[in-house]
DNA sequence: GAGCACTGC
């Protein structure tokens, strides 16, 4: 084993997260082998920093061009923006900076600042000396950081302005390093927020930086410093100041205080993964600061970072840029617009015009990794893969593992049988191959098998999805095998119907692949398909909030006061053909009035983690005449995790499974067998465990069915949908109740229900689509007048999932409603 | 008698 494998060993079984997380970078580049990584959590930048310092002689000229701020105006560098500009400002020392560290520090800048230690050194009074002295050995790491010597030109933009867009390639520190410059700066008397677009990577940064300050986590004491907050896990305390928690955290945060002043500053982390939260986030952020929205009486105005790994700064800069005055046609303060306004507006206009934007660049750390092309190319990449495999394992030398990027279990399961064939075959003095799968739907303890060391003379291949792109970062690989391909999910207005469908990834998606072999030393990327190819995919992946169905947004948008959806600042706008189905589901819902602003039960809907559908059936069930709502509860945690029932792959495993399951299967269909499930798996006192594999139910979704259920259950009481003295029925609901239940999904899910044909096949009664009943469904093969449904996918063939029996009357009257 | 990329509240 190499030294870096060992390390890497090391890093891993010391690090608390075994599954290494990194940001997704989508790049706007087509330059030659650059690639990006980045090592976040504890453990991580350990290794780097180990491996950097053993292995100097082969690691690549440090690339440490930065960039330092530029100004948005040139001939008015933001730092020396007239302070008449900004929002009367308090006195230099804020109200709790007794502490000598915020004295002389903000005006006399010394020049070489950045080789100072951290000025929060004299805060450590009561930590344990375990906590100083990591803290003290990570210091030198934190000043090797590409960033480190940026801390003082960030702060001096964020002093004059209250945007930064910062541009930081992975391995910069940007996301660990950010928070700690900003910390003691005058104006951040209150808490920094960072969001993170997965629960791990919040989880991990907060330790990283935790350790790095030496201060306690979260809980963890009074005194800690650093704290984060995902579902089910807030790990904060009276002292936080510096919080990582999801984006869908802050999103819950910033409906329940818009005005945010619980912070100093917001730092909106991986904006170029673009997923649907961060584009919400950005439009109220963006009405926040430009005082769009109610200006708040704040202290210091709200300080908004954003960092990305793309280079389209540009678009960002724009976002910000085009609801303020451009810096050239700025006018003196009495113009027309000042004069015939409010003082507070006037207000609001001065801040508006201190919110310029400010943009930062940091270089980050990458190997060299050489692309190789196929010359013609091809339909089976499977077939051309199996190929690639077996060359760069009789070619190259150990250690060096290939990580192939497929599309979904079918292939990668396909391509497993083929190597573990081939391999077969193989001379005995040639090193041996394992494949190993890595998809989210396999469970951990098979997910884990990639972090394992491989056995002596054994050379990993990891099959993996998209999954390996930014969720989850292999160890130990040099080689990238990348298909070109990923499945990819499109929400289609006209049929109301999502479908999953294989298509040419982006540019920066194939860039982002490539990346991943040069995270430990210098790769090679084998793409499965020609140069041509490459030069033909779109730029960047399309954002999230072009593809999906747009109700939850909207709803959550509503929510937030935004009453004109249509003209909310997107970062790409959807088409009004999508936001217009999306408005006219939520009036079905009643979750909107009649001219389009929240309803009483909209608002409630917005309030819970759950789809405006799954929101609406819940809020029906809490009406006195239905009084069904834990049941409801129950089948609803059941329905928002993945698969409560395991898939089986032999023949003979599902007939045992079909046996097993029968005393749990309902004949009305998904929704009641669900709530059995449930309420057997929640009476079973004696091991949990046990009961999953006799019934052949996965434990691990059982627990969070258990989780989201507690919370919902919490939710509900919060709400006073739901009192203290409501019990829990133990008892598989009676006919009546049954019928109660069904009456309320179909008051959420009224457009997807169909009725049975002559010829015995279904159609949808809203857009008279046919439609089968999943083979997955308790109901699969059965004919029945009419079906309610959960889902309506399309793969190959339209498919209904999660079904229950229905009366038709029942569906005619309630389409009649509300039609 | 089919299949399911990935997050998240």
């Amino acid at each position: 084993m190499s030294k870096e494998e060992s390390n890497e060993l090391k890093a891993q079984s010391a690090g608390k997260e075994s599954v290494e997380l990194t940001k997704g970078k989508k790049r706007k580049r087509a330059g030659p082998q650059t690639g990006w990584s980045e090592k976040k959590g504890a453990g991580k930048l350990t290794k780097f920093d180990t491996a950097g310092k053993e292995t100097t002689s082969t690691t690549p000229k440090e690339k440490t061009r930065i960039d330092g701020i530029k100004s948005k105006s040139d001939a008015e560098p933001p730092i020396e923006r007239p302070e008449k500009l900004n929002k009367p400002k308090k006195p230099q020392v804020a109200p709790q900076a007794t502490n000598s560290k915020f004295k002389p520090a903000q005006q006399a800048r010394p020049k070489n600042k950045q080789t100072e230690g951290p000025r929060y050194s004299q805060q450590a009074q009561n930590v344990p000396p375990h906590l100083l002295k990591k803290r003290d050995e990570l210091l030198p790491v934190r000043k090797s950081l590409p960033i480190w010597p940026q801390a003082d030109v960030i702060k001096a933009a964020l002093k004059t302005n209250n945007i930064l867009v910062l541009t930081g390639e992975t391995g910069s520190g940007k996301s660990t390093q950010l928070p700690q410059f900003l910390i003691d700066e005058p104006w951040c008397t209150k808490c920094i927020a960072i969001t993170q677009p997965r629960k791990v990577a919040a989880i991990s940064l907060a330790r990283r930086v935790a350790d790095e300050m030496g201060s306690f986590m979260g809980s963890q004491s009074p005194a800690a410093k650093v704290g984060y907050s995902v579902r089910f896990d807030n790990a904060t305390g009276p002292s936080t100041k510096v919080k990582f928690l999801t984006e869908g955290m802050l999103l819950q945060e910033m409906l329940r205080n818009p005005a945010m002043s619980q912070y100093s500053a917001v730092v909106v982390d991986e904006v170029h993964e673009r997923s649907v939260n961060v584009d919400l986030i950005l439009g109220f952020l963006r009405n926040l600061v430009t005082g769009q929205e109610s200006a708040s009486a704040r202290q210091h105005p709200l300080k908004v970072i954003v960092m990305s790994a793309t280079a389209d700064v540009g678009s960002l800069v724009k976002f910000f840029e085009d609801s303020q005055p451009s810096p050239t046609t700025e006018k003196p303060p009495g113009n027309p617009i000042d004069e015939s306004t409010s003082l507070k507006q006037a207000e609001v206009a001065s801040q508006a015009v201190a919110s310029r934007i400010s943009t930062c660049f940091v270089e980050g750390r990458q190997y060299p990794v050489k692309t190789v092309y196929l010359p013609q190319p091809t339909q089976d990449w499977v077939e051309s893969a199996l190929k690639i495999i077996f060359q760069l394992h009789y070619k190259e030398p150990m250690p060096g593992d290939i990580l192939v990027f497929l599309t979904g279990q079918d292939t990668i399961e396909g391509l497993e049988k083929l190597i573990n064939d081939y391999a077969e075959g193989m001379d005995k003095d040639v090193p041996k191959l394992l494949a190993l799968p890595l998809f989210a739907a396999l469970p951990q303890h098979a997910q884990q098998r990639i972090f394992e060391p491989a056995p002596f003379r054994t050379r990993k291949v990891i099959l993996a999805t998209n999954i390996a792109e930014t969720s989850v970062t292999v160890p130990g690989v040099r080689f990238v095998i990348d298909c070109g391909k990923s499945k990819i999910k499109q929400f289609r207005n006209r049929l109301g119907l999502e479908s999953l469908l294989v298509k040419p990834i982006s540019k920066s998606a194939a860039i982002q692949r490539k990346g991943r072999a040069g995270r430990e030393a210098p790769g090679q990327c084998y793409r499965l398909y020609t140069e041509d190819g490459y030069n033909t995919m779109d730029e960047r992946t399309i954002p999230e909030i072009l593809r999906c169905d747009l109700s939850q947004a909207i709803l959550t948008m509503k929510a937030r006061g935004v009453d004109d959806v249509l003209n909310f600042p997107f970062l790409d706008r959807p088409p009004r053909e999508a936001l217009e189905k999306a408005l006219l589901q939520l009036l079905h819902l009643q979750a909107l009035t009649e001219t389009g602003s929240i309803s009483e039960t909209g608002l409630k809907i917005s309030k819970f983690p759950l789809t405006p559908t799954l929101g609406r059936v819940l809020v029906e069930a809490a009406k006195p005449e239905r009084d069904c709502l834990l049941d409801v509860i129950d089948i609803i945690s059941a329905l928002s995790v993945e698969n409560v029932f395991l898939n089986l792959v032999t023949e003979e495993r599902k007939e045992e499974a079909e046996e097993a399951r029968r005393e749990l299967y309902r004949r009305e269909g998904d929704h009641l067998t669900l709530l059995v499930t449930v309420q057997r798996y929640a009476a079973e006192q004696t091991d949990r465990k046990i009961w999953c594999d006799k019934h052949f139910v996965s434990h691990r979704a059982m627990q969070t069915v258990m989780n989201v259920r507690k919370q919902l259950q919490q939710q509900c009481m919060q709400q006073k949908l739901l009192s203290k003295d409501d019990t829990q029925s133990e008892l598989a609901p009676s006919e009546a109740r049954s019928q109660a239940i069904l009456a309320c999904m179909l008051r959420g899910f009224i457009s997807n229900t169909a009725r049975m044909m002559p010829d015995g096949s279904y159609k949808t009664l809203m857009g008279n689509q046919t439609v089968a009943i999943h083979p997955s469904s308790v109901l699969f093969g059965r004919k029945v007048e009419a079906i309610v449904f959960n889902e309506f996918v399309f793969t190959g063939k339209a498919w209904a999932r999660g079904v229950s029996v229905v009366q038709l009357d029942w569906v005619t009257e309630v389409v009649k409603a509300i039609m």
